[in-house]
DNA sequence: CACAATCGTGCACACGTTAACAATAGTCTT
DNA sequence: AAGACTATTGTTAACGTGTGCACGATTGTG
């Protein structure tokens, strides 16, 4: 069928080891011989044969990057940001191999021969068991975005409990003290972070605020919709809400727009995440911006160091969240 | 390392054939037989050696998804239904490897042995070179999103002539004659095909408008904004803006805010795609709904049915756009 | 009872590649 | 000039799996 080293082997009146050694370009060959074998192998046009490289070399070429989800509670900017930071490290020494951990009815294809490296973008607790089975297997593991404690796992994430201190302490700053929340999805650490993060500042700067004022939310839209009518039926409303994403706080923008308020005259709203829409909503939106590509860049880096060296780098890496202000935090003249 | 059949036939008593029948479910083995030796593969935790099969079969299990590109200009929402269509199809017999076609500096390492089949997710008439390259290898092929006339090829994608045909006549049925238009990124093809749709409408209901109602844009926000920058500038001054994707229909939107004017009052907007967040800006945005994860999930039905009947369905498919009312055109009482 | 037919299993090889070891020729050392 | 060493290439086996063919055992047939 297609051309193999013995093919160009007889065409070169030589071994197949030596064409072998001569296309990986073996110091062993002459220089002269090497030179006359990758011309006959180019004009015939031939590709190595990956499965058969990989049966011996015991490296399967495969990269993997994991999501919790595909088919839920992404969003689709985190989403192409990932895959952009990881794809731009890898070019073509790795094929990237896209899934998500829901799809798996069990782990057990994830063998050190399948993968030669994993990457698990994680966004909820309970990908703690396939990240154990692929640390047992020894499989290179770099788990992104949520911090995890199993040993020998090197992990790399945002300070989400900084960025939402930051946004936090702004609103307060900017004079807010009646400040409400509108939470993460429940079970993603992501949302338990930025919860804990908001309760810092308020704690940190003296301000308490009633149960009422903090909501849950799933980070879509329409729970960030939701939310906000609950504080707008409030006899007491809050006169600032931290959302902890985008997306809902654009369904709350789009609530108070619909109460016939205006964001920020009547009331603040600050995000989460930066997402590409976020400086272009009426008013633009003042938010925390996650490095996402430079996480996934980052640990996509160290992976690859970590396979091809060998050697076991783990440790954890925070990456520092910042505040992008915008138009839509009034400063209030107390 | 690892256990193999080997290991097992060891184990059972019998050869590695055995073995390997029986994990296969050849009716040649024993009942009894294939029993005893499905019990000790499971308590083993065996696994096969993909790398080894697919040596002997001649089948890799890999499936392509390229996108015509990843750093730029691909949507995020996009991309994200696309792969979201595909994986629901695929489930775990397949493995989803991503990539981006300027990604790739030569195509020779895509072959029959490393893809059972390929789907593009074509923006470009760039991508026409992969196209051949893929066809002339005789791997399986469905591209989609764009039209192709490569022989042998499976095409599917949504019918954006007819979808901006519908945008443009319902801007004109509700009363309006200057229409503008924000045109998308050049050579992507959709660019043409919206064009096209809209300038169709214009000539069927009789309308025409001056050269400058017409502007190229890059299909992001930030080409939006300054393209209705332009429109504004003008002594006479468009009812109504047909922007070809939602994203520079923000930007639109945007840059009619801060002049101090209203959507839909003082000027409408419509745009394309329907991406997410079109439902939750304020107003919600009029737009076109392109059945993508549709599309996709189409797609790799189709193609898998290919692959697994060695058959060579090869025709194009085009699905119907739909127009999504919402809040941003207003009805002119002419 | 002899022979054919059927069923279940094993032997040996193949897939395309790499690598340990062997072999050959040439060069250097003393 | 003989032995040692070096440079280059070849021989052979190995990776883990699937399959054509041969083989032995059991059953059926006359």
């Amino acid at each position: 069928m297609s051309v193999t080293i013995k093919d160009i082997a007889k065409l070169a009146g030589v071994s197949h080891t030596t064409v072998s050694r001569a296309l990986n370009n073996s110091p062993l060959i002459q220089e002269e011989t090497k030179e006359r074998i990758r011309l006959i192998a180019e004009q015939l046009d031939y590709t190595p044969n990956y499965s058969a490289k990989s049966l011996v070399l015991d490296r399967s070429y495969n990269l993997g990057l994991f999501f919790t989800t595909l088919s839920q509670g992404t969003s689709a900017g985190f989403f192409y940001e990932a895959i952009r930071g990881v794809n731009s490290v890898i070019q073509d020494r790795y094929q990237l191999i896209v899934k998500g951990i829901d799809d798996y009815s069990s782990f057990q294809s994830i063998t050190r021969k399948s993968f030669d490296g994993i990457i698990i973008v994680s966004q909820s607790d309970d990908d703690q068991s396939i990240i154990e089975h692929i640390a047992s297997k020894g499989i290179p593991l770099v788990v992104l975005n949520r911090p995890v404690s199993t040993a020998g796992v090197l992990n790399i994430l945002s300070d989400e409990e900084q960025g939402a201190f930051l946004a936090c302490s702004y609103l307060i700053e900017q004079g807010h003290t009646r400040i409400a929340l509108i939470e993460g999805r429940k079970g993603f650490k992501s949302a338990q972070n930025r919860k804990d993060g908001f309760e810092r500042a308020m704690k940190h700067y003296g301000i308490s605020t009633p149960p009422i004022y903090r909501v849950p939310g799933l980070y879509d839209l329409e729970s960030g919709h939701k939310a906000m009518q609950q504080f707008l039926a409030l006899e007491e409303r809050p006169t600032a809400v931290f959302s902890c994403n985008d997306e809902m706080a654009l369904g709350a923008m789009k609530a108070i727009s619909e109460a016939g308020m205006q964001v920020p005259a009547d009331i603040s709203v600050v995000g989460f995440d930066d997402t590409v829409f976020a400086a272009y909503v009426t008013p633009a939106l003042t938010t925390v911006r996650r490095p996402i590509e430079q996480i996934s860049k980052e640990g996509a880096v160290r992976l690859l160091g970590n396979i091809e060296n060998k050697q076991h780098e783990t440790e954890q890496v925070l990456l520092k969240t910042e505040l992008v202000v915008r138009e839509s935090v009034k400063k209030l003249s107390t």
